[in-house]
DNA sequence: GCAATACCTGAATCGGTTTTCAGGTTGCAG
DNA sequence: CTGCAACCTGAAAACCGATTCAGGTATTGC
């Protein structure tokens, strides 16, 4: 029901592009500066409006220093985006942690992106862009979701908590696009008097996507069903 | 169950942006080909590698002319969105227009969407880009969408077919999301041995997915359910 | 045929970008 | 306190694309 944090991250050796060594404890810092620099830029920007300099300028870093830790533009994006996608991870396992059933813990898996979302609005923004900056990027942040939630679907088949006609691959791409759309319209579309996006979700327009992924997975009366064993992508 | 062809496009006449006038013959004719070309550059560009350069040596047409029907790069993208829009509903609406049940409709519509995307594969990330070139117009694209999906909805609820206890904007918004990214995973991922992504959606993937939607839809027995009326946005 | 009107043109302007490079600075080992 | 990696720097090179404009070319009405 978690992910269990080894699987999230990479914390493989950083070596510089540039000389192709080993990083010190000053060159970790500043390409950690970087690195979040970008965040607050590409966040507030979109990928094109950043440009280097400006990230440079807010880390407080020499223009000519970028390209001792970068090797381009796009690949402080990449790198930008494979972070994102483990802070997100962490956020969904960390709040289905303490779920008891299995549907619980449907529920809190979703909760967990939202509140992400929520809490980083331009940054779920980033992703996004992904698939236009780098495709292959984005393929890897959506596939690294979906094996987490497709394992829990099958689980839950197994307990008996879900639909054994659904296909869990097919299904958990669905849940995905659900949350993304309504996380999209109800989040990052949404403002509140002073131009600000909700820290929340609408908890009855959570409560009303819930309902409708409660019935989508209840297991049914009629138990048959072709179970069509064997589907592949 | 289908949406008036009136309601999908304006025809309003059409005027130069340079001279204030409505456009003659030649000048529509010019104004098209140069909407048209933009069309396949910027599926095969994207938004930032595209130039007004590339697309009117795609028209055959001089540089400066491209000025005198459109203000900017971003404005002729913003057109071709809305241009496709009208397309895209009108597959849908033409897919559910022989349907007999509001579920069979369901289907259809998604059939028609689904349709689209196979068969324009990059225009539809085309649309998707909006979101970041020109974020009102894609909120257009959805909204136009989700407005005729709402509707089916509440309809097939008042017949009887769907559940009443869901809210149909949630519902509406939950399924288009699906349909997005189930497309982008199924259909624009998916390469066949050539390079070239399948004419239709796999039937298997299809029918899985018709199966969660028909669960989530399916009136329910234990009728109750919060009817929690006058949910707004 | 001859205005007048609508339409077309692409070189040049202007404003911007990423990336390189020759040389300066820092901090640690010995 | 010296020397040498490792690290940092920002001006400038090399490039690119949107938009303008001064001057052409079709078309049409008379």
């Amino acid at each position: 029901m978690t992910i269990p944090d080894e699987l999230l991250g990479d914390d493989a050796a950083l070596i510089s592009p540039a000389t192709g060594r080993p990083l010190t404890k000053r060159g970790e810092a500043t390409r950690r500066r970087l690195l979040e620099a970008s965040e607050t830029v590409f966040a507030e920007q979109g990928y094109h409006e950043a440009s280097i300099v400006k990230i440079t300028e807010r880390a407080g870093i020499g223009l000519g220093t970028f390209y001792l830790y970068f090797d381009s533009k796009q690949s402080i994006f990449e790198a930008l985006v494979i972070d994102l996608n483990r802070r997100v991870r962490h956020s969904m396992s960390e709040a289905m942690a303490g779920a008891s059933s299995r549907l619980e813990a449907e529920r809190a898996g979703f909760a967990g992106f939202f509140r992400f979302t929520a809490e980083h609005p331009a940054l779920y923004r980033v992703v996004r862009e992904a698939e236009f900056v780098s495709p292959e990027t984005l393929r890897l942040h959506y596939t690294r979701i979906v094996e987490g939630y497709e394992a829990g679907l099958r689980a839950a088949q197994d307990a008996g908590d879900v639909d054994r006609a659904l296909d869990p691959e097919i299904t958990a791409w669905a849940l995905m696009g659900m949350g993304e759309l309504i996380g999209m319209r109800f989040l990052l579309w949404e403002r509140d008097g002073t131009g600000k996006p909700p820290a929340v979700l609408d908890p009855g327009v959570f409560d009303d996507m819930m309902r409708f992924i409660d019935n989508a997975l209840a297991p049914r009366r009629d138990a048959g069903g072709r179970t069509t064993e064997g589907k592949d992508a």
